[in-house]
DNA sequence: CGCCTCGTTGATCTCGATCAATGTGGGTGG
DNA sequence: CCACCCACATTGATCGAGATCAACGAGGCG
């Protein structure tokens, strides 16, 4: 028997496509293909034509919206085993751009559609994954409405930690965690609806307070987990 | 042939069960109950058992979020033939509240899923509107973390034009438009993640300007939208 | 080595929050 | 029918968090 192509897929056991028998999964593989993209590659730029969909194998994605004069927003974050692109939509209401070095697996969208909908357990999990999605997203509303700087970076950090996929995560089980930031500080700032001077400044004061530390430019130390967690409110 | 208990629902055609057939709908209905909530009843409060699933039939719910200390942020909007609540999870992850005098339809959670698990087309018709909540959602949170006040204001204004559902909108096709908006101050600073003074010193601000009038407390005229939308960004 | 990008730090400003007082309209009871 | 009340909205005064403007520092790469 012939190694399936899909074989060393890294999400396929999580990705919709995990869903499939093998017969059926290389003819969806037979119309996709693979790429890579390089870090701050955008894929799709808001408004156009929402040619694509797929799914993120390794590294992270972002969706961003922007105000016709320029300032950003980052609207979502895409990891491994997510899905890209805006099924039955015929333009990409956000832009898509790899933070880090990626590699995704695309279809055009139509077939996509279409082998979702022959496949209950696809189209199933796809509406569990949106569901997800929604709750995620709405809660990032309440991040961005309603709580302070501090509050905002310091929670930015325990969603860090607690996510050793994003980036090279050393997390030393006990006492101080190091990890490094897939973020640029710009990138946290869009995140969070703040500048990056902002975020700058919050790290040093919550490096100041002895809470965290930080030995490079993206790596974080976490000296006081529970104190970053109150700060975080 | 006697009368479909659900032949007057006003949003048959367009909410979850418009795809069943008579039977189908009908089986639906036995499981269901329609209820009515007052203006600002609470349906289920954020973390607990989320028990039931259902729809709106008229008036509009809100899904909020609040940290522990209080605030509180709007997460979502629901309007007639919306889906309420969360399939799929153990808990509820925000507040859903009446904004006006409302008629739902609701279902125990398990049974409901069970039927939208039976019927392909439920379920592509709560996926796409799944899908179009994330991108509004979305869409959103460029509102909340990078616009201003007057855009927020601004923005919202437009919105409740676009929305005659909502509101008693009485709109005058063309020249001034007035409407009443079915949300308090306070009830639109959440959703903008504003305070009360800030909505109505921007409301008031966007009066003198001459864009709009306020010849009520809950009622707008649009007196210049072109303006308005300038106001917006 | 020097450039160039990214991050930090400082000084100042400004928008929106906060605190406080006043206005208003709708509902209730006398 | 009117007076009062109470919740909601407006308006004013002040404060402060975060933005903005500006300078400086540090690491990475040609």
């Amino acid at each position: 028997m012939m190694n399936h192509p899909c074989a060393d897929c890294a999400v396929r056991s999580r990705a919709l496509c995990g869903s499939l028998d093998d017969a059926q999964l290389l003819s969806l593989h037979r119309i996709g293909r693979r790429r890579r993209l390089a870090r701050d590659e955008i894929l799709l730029l808001a408004g156009m034509d929402a040619a694509i969909c797929g799914n993120v194998i390794t590294g992270v994605l972002q969706l961003s919206a922007s105000t016709p004069d320029g300032r950003e927003q980052t609207v979502g974050t895409l990891y491994p085993a997510d899905l890209i692109g805006r099924p039955y939509a015929a333009e990409t209401p956000f832009t898509i751009r790899a933070i880090c070095d990626s590699e995704i697996c695309t279809f055009p969208r139509y077939p996509f559609e279409q082998v979702v909908e022959q496949h209950v357990d696809m189209e199933r999990q796809l509406l569990r994954q949106t569901l997800a999605a929604l709750d995620d997203t709405r809660a990032q509303m309440l991040t961005l409405g309603r709580r302070t700087a501090v509050e905002k970076v310091a929670g930015f950090l325990l969603d860090m930690v607690g996510r050793p996929e994003t980036g090279c995560s050393r997390a030393s089980e006990e006492g101080p965690i190091t990890f490094d930031l897939p973020l640029s500080r710009g990138q946290i700032a869009d995140l969070l609806g703040l500048t990056i001077e902002t975020v700058s400044r919050q790290l040093t004061r919550l490096k100041i307070a002895n809470i965290i530390a930080l030995p490079g430019v993206r790596s974080v130390t976490i000296r006081n987990q529970a104190a970053l967690r109150q700060a975080a409110g």
